[in-house]
DNA sequence: TATTGTTATACTCTATAACTATA
DNA sequence: TATAGTTATAGAGTATAACAATA
């Protein structure tokens, strides 16, 4: 759920303090009516692997947003932020595009990534020995702090998504993944 | 992949084709070539389920793409154009809120989409007997010819990722798919 | 000549809030 | 007062092409 109580089209003369929520006229949706009486017919979909790859991917980008949303508004990570600062942890000194390979993203993408996460002091570009156009990143120490609790989050929002799976189905899962991934690339 | 081969900050006074390969001197970094050296360690990410899933699920999209690009460019359809097109098919009549509901989608988010088709000449907007505000929707003459080929070309994509699969796993991974974004929807 | 990081640019997807017409 | 569709707007994510510094 990429965009959630973000500003939008202000009403005039008044911004929108996020969380602070505004007596609108209008209802929610929430319980999804179908309007036509008669359940959807998904026919094709629900047989495609790609259909459900992109909704249960959606569904767990977003209970990542969710699990997020607890800490300090400016505590927190998007999964692809999170996603650089553990293999700059674990690969202290990569540089950027290494790290933009390992993501499977340009080199180009990294850079406002980066930017951000530099600003908001959770890691650092330093100089990489031996090639002065290069940039070696590691985490700020402050960034090795937020780091743990960032960690812990993600965790116990892992274990939340993967609660009705069995250890045994986890890994499955991982391992399917990972196969269907890999003939995807191939093919 | 979003955007794959569009206009970008096009050359000084010359746009490019689609297509015609221009000799850049840029060489392609096809083989995600370390730079330095060692393995990068994935560390955590090896083990979440999160990641597995936005890694799978770009290389099908990505592959789909690809599977479309066969076609003329203006005879392609997205994974989320093709999904619209399956559920209005199997629906005929449904209204635009229904089908938002049914792909997980906001009402505005269908507009553009439905006004692609429907200019495409794939779908129509029809009068909904009995609610002048609501818009029928319903595939076009032509779009049911043209709906036979984008579902073969969508099977022919699906056994290709999936090839390394047999039916039983497939079936796994469908159901492991969908438990896990029933408990993500739920916590 | 090739590579690293960067910039300018732009496209996709998707959302929020408000508006119009109907209900 | 509520709903269907629409519009204006915006932001996240990601890409391409080119450039400067360096190799």
């Amino acid at each position: 759920m990429p965009n959630q109580g973000k500003t939008k089209r202000v009403p005039p003369a008044m911004s929108k303090k996020q969380g602070q929520k505004q007596d609108t006229k209008r209802a929610k949706p929430q319980a999804a009516s179908k309007a036509n009486g008669a359940a959807v017919d998904y026919d094709l979909l629900q047989t495609l692997l790609g259909y459900a790859l992109r909704r249960s991917q959606l569904a767990v980008f977003q209970h990542f947003a969710q699990s997020m949303s607890a800490r300090a508004s400016d505590d927190r990570v998007s999964p692809g932020e999170f996603g650089v600062l553990v293999l700059v942890e674990a690969n202290p000194g990569i540089n950027q595009t290494s790290l933009a390979n390992a993501v499977g993203a340009d080199r180009s993408t990294m850079v406002p990534i980066i930017d951000r996460l530099e600003k908001r002091g959770l890691l650092e570009r330093q100089a990489m020995p031996g090639d002065r156009r290069a940039h070696a990143l590691r985490l700020a120490k402050s960034g090795k702090e937020r780091m743990q609790r960032f960690r812990a989050t993600v965790i116990e929002h892992e274990a939340k998504i993967g609660g009705d799976l069995s250890a045994a189905e986890r890994a499955v899962l991982l391992d399917l993944l990972r196969r269907l991934r890999r003939a995807s690339e191939t093919a």
